[in-house]
DNA sequence: CGGAATCCCTCCCGATACTG
DNA sequence: CAGTATCGGGAGGGATTCCG
């Protein structure tokens, strides 16, 4: 993963789309700001397994891969405000039809514990 | 990435399929996979930039995993064939969805070398 | 031909603490 | 409140070599 987005183009498209989306925490951070703009603190408390460093990296590649747009208040106390870019809202079926085939894995493992640790490692 | 699948539902159902769909070339695996059976040869030549060894491992996790059956033929020489299983074949919509956005992504990125170096690290 | 084994190295992501 | 600085572990991914 990561690989330079020319690079992964020269490959194959969809790795274009996992170099930008792969990481951790992103799709989720995309997924709820399709529901509108929202404050970091605001995107911390949807994603408490993301501590704060990792969830300003992830939303700085977003933005530097206009997916998503930074909104800064001059403000005291600060106010930074995330959405989604033109090109992020492009996102929304991807982001639906991911969330849906995840939700029916998830379901399937719950019901049929038989695969269950496919793609688990530690904890 | 690679959160256990079960945590990673905990939080959102799009981890779920990012954690199981992330990783490099996973994705292009599957896509050359919707086409039909691909002996793992084939399936190399397609995906030049990865090696045997990463080859195997998406390989095996993406079949631990459920999406990719592997079918070995006890012949001289080895022939060893992948597909996608039924649940693997639920991906294309997603497969599809994200290879137009990347092709897109990559098009606006040709045409507009403004934003060049989103996400790109080293080469 | 398709893999297993080995070595190695990047960088992803987390925990904690401090600043404006 | 939002962000950076620092530290660190650990997995992901690559190159190479050997095997059946």
């Amino acid at each position: 993963m990561r690989l330079p987005v020319r690079r992964a183009a020269e490959v194959c498209p969809v790795e274009v789309a996992v170099s930008i989306l792969g990481g951790t925490w992103k799709l989720t951070l995309v997924k709820h700001l399709t529901a509108g703009p929202l404050r970091f603190g605001q995107l911390g408390r949807r994603v408490p397994a993301a501590n704060r460093k990792t969830l300003t990296r992830a939303l700085r590649e977003l933005e530097e891969d206009g997916v998503v747009h930074r909104d800064v208040h001059a403000e005291v106390p600060p106010r930074v405000e995330y959405s989604l870019t033109a090109l992020g809202g492009t996102l929304a079926p991807i982001v639906e039809a991911m969330d849906s085939w995840g939700a029916d894995y998830a379901a399937r493992l719950a019901a049929d514990p038989l695969q269950g640790r496919g793609s688990s490692r530690s904890a």
